[in-house]
Formats: structure tokens, C-alpha cells, sequence
DNA sequence: GGGCTTCTTTCAAGGCGTGATTTAACTGGG
DNA sequence: CCCAGTTAAATCACGCCTTGAAAGAAGCCC
């Protein structure tokens, strides 16, 4: 019920400063009366703004343009140079670190295997770290000049008094991570977040999400995640874990998922289930691959010809379909993108099927208003996504590091 | 992805009056000191901003207290009697009209029973008419003082160009509602919305939902519906039809809707459902009353003997829990009201078996941080809701009426 | 009554956004 | 080649805001 959190006039102008980068950012290269315009400034006070940033040397000019008969315009846009983030991905098998500059083209990246899915969170933490310390050394980076470094983990992250990760496929339980970096000599600030929602801001700033408000990104691998966007934020509910649609109730009297309840949605589309759904109908089992995302590949190749095989992506699509029909009743969203590598490689074929089910089970009007697109990033966007989370603070907070 | 919208100085004074406002709104008469370290503003501008206010009528002394040897502090609240506004609940059997001072205190009401199930929408429009000229008449009332109609509708609301309410269930198709009124002679400001929207506000701001930053109100009636806050604000998704909860699909291969769709959550706990049920399995139907409402009360009265009936009830709780499940999955909130008519009727019996159905069907962590309580304003509150709407305007613009 | 405490107002200082004005930069036509 | 016309960017004076400090107000306790 309560308003914004703005006092003191320079809060004033961190926000428009916060505005001008923002917008920068977003939608490229802008001139002056252009960001006038946006920002709904006066072009006294975007001149003002603008000159801060450019001493800052955060802004700079990049050329001008125009001039039907007069002055030509410069266009501003963010110094790519102007510092640069780390974003790291946590995942079960290995660790990837990757340091971007504040255009996100990758200047240096570390890879380090996991020996036991991730379940040692000492050799993560050293991995973590050595990763750190490599990107870090590149060749013309300037260790200062880093601005941040944002961490993807799978499991449910709570910002509390002291950031706790919770993993449940890593066994991990209350990992106080950012202290265990730190200890390690990882320089602040560190931010974590749980990596569907980290490659769900990617797929925002960069994918398919791009424009759209209110979005809802799903993450299908060997199980579901989701990452919802409400009025351009990511949306994290009450203790930070909105957005688990894996186990959602779509099949009140179905099977039992592996959480214990009945019918979740995790129990039919996530690729581990649909697998096990094809084997139960093939016990001879023809596909080839021995782990999931080459057998997933070889069950969409098969469909084709195997009826089995196809019948069982049919009612991937339909369970998928009901979940998705969920997603925009509920939350009435102006795109939903399909992402993670089971996502990419059953959407690819199924998409169609996919819209066609989520309109069933959806509500006309509001599905009228929502798009359902694949995402574009591939399945490795979720270091990109964390190394934006560093990025989005310090466009939010007007250009500051701290 | 961008930021608020505060840009002049001015803006910053507005805000900062807003915040005053909405803190003394909500927890009732506070002094100077208070407001500063609640507010986060200086002392002085505190004392500054409430004396515009003073000065401007808004806000009220209501006596000293307290006093461990120093000058004792000066109580202030917003004057109850600053302004009117005028709530107004459509149904589809009647239109209620009421006229409310500040403090949300009823001065004045009226009632116009409905002939053809709202069909007519001329009808509606000629009772609201009716209704707003007899409430601004009342004794006492200063008809410039009113500051603003709020007016909550059974179907989606439109925020468009124009204001459209689409009622599938009166069959309203695009209807302008405000410019009808408006040409009948209301004075704006004319504020509509969802009436299980308004409900779920007057519970947020006076009833269960009190001091949730996230939560839900669920409307169970004849059918179903819901209200989502988040942050502490409703939340409308982008086309305004957020909360659809009624077609959620918990069934996939279960029963038909009346939406056409398959396995609807409306299915099987809105209360005509619920009677439908019911009939199925006792064609004989021992159930008393003509209208849902008192059949609905007979059938959690026949419970405790009637073993069908226990049978239908516990279903139905079956049913809402996996329902409330994905709401908690999905959403995390910290609060889920359960509200209308019928909701009270079945959930002052089956709270218990609601709850443990809802945990059955969510995931642990998000459900331990989320209470699931029965609204506390009995099925009565649209209409307040519905005023509330003009107040918090009034409470966020910083006191403007315009 | 005189200290003491606490609340409230006043005051000067430092910032900020804006409209108006001025300066800058470029086009196009004679 | 120069000069009017046009648009962009910077500058200025003004009014408004918040704030810490200081002053004033209003009660308590001894």
C-alpha cells in the first residue's frame, strides 16, 4: 500500500539518471531530444544529466546523424568500455564463468567439470573462485573496472539476513554462498540468483522477452522452472521462490511426480518424465543416447515415423499446454517464451501444438493478448542473465558502483 | 525495465505528502515522530508537509499522549469528514449504492433490485444513476465533496481508450460504461473495476489481507474468482484480467466447463458446480431452498449426516487445495483469503481440509510462509472496495482531487 | 521555580528541474 | 561565398524542495 522510495532531491536525480541510462541502455544509441521525449524531461535537464554521464565517461558520443537543415544530433549511447561484469552458471555438471563488457560481448570465459552433480559445495566454491581469479586476469581487464558478479544456481535462493541457497537436486541445504565466496576472496558485490531466473532476465534484455511487460519465461529441462516478469521486474513473490510452475496441479488424479504430490506438471513435461512416459509405452525402448538431452533429440527425430513416440510429445504438448493456459489466466501475460534445452528442442517441432492446447485451456480474451515464442538464446544464457544482474543495479541506481 | 516516474521537484513533495497520507491511513493516528522515522523523512519535513496538510484540511489533531518529561506529541489522522466517496456493487440480481465518509463509515445507502439478471444494460446504468443522486442528496452530504465513484462489475475490465466491461455472465459486450454514466449526468471522477478485484482491495485494506505485501483473495460464489496484490499493489497483468483463477485446469482429463474448456477449477468448486455435483450423485436431492445460496448452506448443513454431501464438500476442498496449491507454487504469496458468499459457507466447514489439500499440492518452502485465512467482511464488501478505489487515488496523488 | 526532556517550527544552505535565452552547427538558396 | 533559416546543445535565473542545526514550545520532575 505504500508509495516509492524517493526523499531527497538528489534521489531525484539518481532516478532521472537512472532513467536516461536506462533508456540508453534499452533501445541503443539516442540523441538528446530523443531521450527528452522518452524520459518525459526537459532537454534542459537531459543536457544536465547527459553531461554528468559523459564526464563520468559512462556515456559517450558515438557519431552524429540527421540534419534536415540543422544542427545534427549527437547520438549518446553507454561506453561498452566503461567497466566490465562476471556472470557465473552453476550447474549441476560443471561451472562456467564468463566476463562480459557492459555491451555483454564475452572478453574471457573459464570452465571447470563437477566430479559429483554438484554436491560438494567446496569444489563449486573453488571452482567459483578459480574462475573469478581467471576472467579476471584477462589480458586488459582492469580488476577495478568490475563492476559486479552475478551468479546462476539451480535451487531456490532466499535474500535473507544472509543470502542461503537451497538446491534440492544438489542436495544443497541453507549454502550461505556469497559468505563462502568472500571467504574465499571474492570481491563484492556478489549477486545470486536462482539460474532459470537468471536466464529468464536474459531472454528479457536480450531474447524474446524483449518489450514485453509482463512476460513469463519457462525454463524446460530435465525438470520446469519459470521466471515471471510483472511491470518489467523480475517478480519473486513473498520469500523469493514465485515461480515454480514445474509443480503445479494440472492432473488432480494423475501420476505422482517425484516432489511426493499428484499430477504436477514436472510429473509429464519435464524431459526425465517424458522418457520415463515413452518407456512405459516402449519397454523395448529404441532411442539412442544414453543421456537425456541426446535421447530427448532422438525422440523428436523419431516422432516422425513412431507413433508411440509421437503420441507421447502429443501429450507433452497438451499437459504443456494446460500449464501455459494457467500461466496467462492467472497472470495475464504478454508473452511467454519457451526456453531451456528440452524446451528448444520439443518446441521446435511442437510449437504449433503447444499454442493450440494453451488455447484450450485458456480463457479467449486474455490469450488473445499473449504471444508464445520459443526463446532465441539457446540454452547457455544463464551466465549471461546473472552477469545482468550486476548490470541492472547499477543502471537502477543512476551509475553508481556501490 | 524502467524506472518511476518522479521527474520535477514537485513530484518529489507530492510523493513525499503521499507518503505521509497512505501511512496515516493505514495505521491510524500516528505523531510527527513516528511519521519521520516510518516515513524515512527528515523531522522538518514532516512538520512541514503535515502542515500543508493541516492547512489544507486533510489531516486532523487528535489530541496528545505520551509524555516521559518532554512537550507531549501531537496525534494526527486524516479528518474522516475531509471528504465522501461513493461505492457501488453491480450484481446481477441488484445494484447497490453507498456513500461512505474517509474513515470508510456508511452515511448513506440505496438498493435497486435488478428485473432481468443485468442483462439490460440501460437498466444498470438508470439505478447507478439513481442511486448516486439519492446518496449525494443525503442530509449533511456536500455534493462537491465527494470526491470520486468507485464501481465494481461481475466481468473484465478494460483500461483502454475508453473504459469497456465486458460481463460474460450478463452478456455485456464492450460496454462503455463510464461515458453512459457520464452522458446520464455522474460527475467524474468515475474509477471502475472487477468486483472480485474491489472485494479483495476492502480485504486487503480493512479485512484478512491486512499487511500482506502479497497475497490473494479468492471470490467463490456461483463461480470463481480472484484478486492478486503483489507488492502491495493489485496486480492487472497487461490487458487488465489478471486472476482468472476460475479456469485454471486442475482436471486435464476431467469435466467440462461451461467455458468450453476441460478439467476447469470452476468446475467443481464454484457453488453451482458444486450443487451439480451434488444432483449427480443424489438425483433424488434432499437439499432445501430455491435459490444457490440457501441450497449451498443445506448442503454443509446435511454434511454431518448425509455422507454424499460430506463426500461432494470434501471433493470440493480437494479441488480448491490443488487450486490454492498453484497459487502458492506460482505466486508465493503470504496470504490467501478465501471470500464470497460461498467460500464463507464452505470455508468456515472445511478451512481445515482446504489447508491440507493446499499443502498436499504445493511445494514445502513457499507454503510454510504462506497463512490461508477466511475474509473478515462477509460477502458485502464489493461495494466498499469499489470506494475505496477514489480514496487511494486520492491517498497516492499526495491529496489532489483532480 | 528551574533544570531537563522531547516535540515542533524556523532558518540558511545546498540541490534540482525548467522555461527562456544564448550559442553552436549545419542546410540550402542566391 | 555568404546569409537566412533551422535544429541541437548549453547556460542562466528562478522557484521549489529537503535537511541539519538552531530556536522555540510545552510538558515533567525535583
Amino acid at each position: 500500500m505504500h508509495a516509492s522510495k524517493l526523499s531527497t532531491v538528489q534521489d531525484l536525480r539518481r532516478g532521472n539518471r537512472a532513467e536516461v541510462l536506462l533508456r540508453l541502455y534499452a533501445d541503443g544509441p539516442l540523441a538528446r531530444p530523443e531521450l527528452a521525449r522518452l524520459t518525459g524531461l526537459s532537454q534542459a535537464t537531459v543536457s544536465n544529466v547527459v553531461g554528468d554521464l559523459l564526464d563520468a565517461g559512462i556515456v559517450t558520443e558515438a557519431g552524429a546523424v540527421d540534419s534536415s537543415g540543422g544542427r545534427p544530433r549527437m547520438l549518446l549511447r553507454i561506453d561498452p568500455g566503461y567497466a566490465t561484469v562476471i556472470g557465473v552458471d552453476v550447474g549441476e555438471t560443471r561451472v562456467k564463468v564468463e566476463l562480459f563488457d557492459l555491451g555483454m560481448r564475452e572478453l574471457a570465459r573459464a570452465d571447470y567439470a563437477l566430479t559429483d552433480q554438484g554436491t560438494d559445495v567446496d569444489q563449486v566454491v573453488a571452482a567459483i573462485l578459480a574462475g573469478l581469479e581467471k576472467v579476471s586476469g584477462h589480458a586488459g581487464v582492469d580488476p577495478a573496472r568490475i563492476m559486479g558478479v552475478g551468479i546462476g544456481v539451480p535451487g531456490l535462493v532466499e535474500h535473507g539476513d544472509e543470502l542461503l541457497v537451497h538446491g534440492q537436486t544438489m542436495g544443497w541445504r541453507a549454502v550461505p554462498l556469497v559468505r563462502l565466496l568472500q571467504e574465499g576472496g571474492a570481491v563484492p558485490p556478489l549477486m545470486v540468483d536462482n539460474g532459470a531466473k537468471t536466464m529468464g532476465q536474459a531472454e528479457m534484455w536480450f531474447g524474446a522477452g524483449r518489450g514485453a511487460d509482463h512476460a513469463v519465461m519457462i525454463l524446460l529441462g530435465s525438470g520446469i522452472g519459470a521466471s515471471i516478469v510483472t511491470d518489467g521486474k523480475p517478480y519473486r513473490g513473498s520469500t523469493t521462490s514465485a515461480g515454480e510452475i514445474g509443480h503445479l496441479t494440472v492432473a488432480i488424479d494423475g501420476r505422482r511426480c517425484r516432489c511426493g504430490a499428484i499430477g504436477c506438471l514436472e510429473a509429464y513435461v519435464g524431459a526425465e518424465a517424458v522418457l520415463d512416459r515413452y518407456r512405459e509405452q516402449r519397454p523395448d525402448d529404441t532411442l539412442t543416447g544414453a543421456d537425456e538431452e541426446t535421447r530427448i533429440a532422438a525422440l523428436v527425430a523419431a516422432a516422425d515415423l513412431d507413433a508411440v513416440a509421437a503420441e507421447v510429445l502429443d501429450t507433452t504438448a497438451r499437459y504443456l499446454g494446460a500449464g501455459i493456459g494457467n500461466l496467462v489466466n492467472l497472470l495475464n501475460p504478454r508473452r511467454i517464451v519457451l526456453g531451456g534445452w528440452a524446451g528448444l528442442a520439443m518446441g521446435n517441432r511442437m510449437l504449433p501444438a503447444i499454442q493450440t492446447y494453451a488455447a484450450a485451456h485458456s480463457l479467449h480474451r486474455p490469450f488473445e493478448g499473449t504471444s508464445i515464442e520459443l526463446a532465441r538464446l539457446g540454452a547457455d544464457a544463464v551466465a549471461l542473465g546473472a552477469a545482468t544482474l550486476p548490470v541492472e543495479h547499477f543502471l537502477r541506481s543512476g551509475g553508481r558502483t556501490d
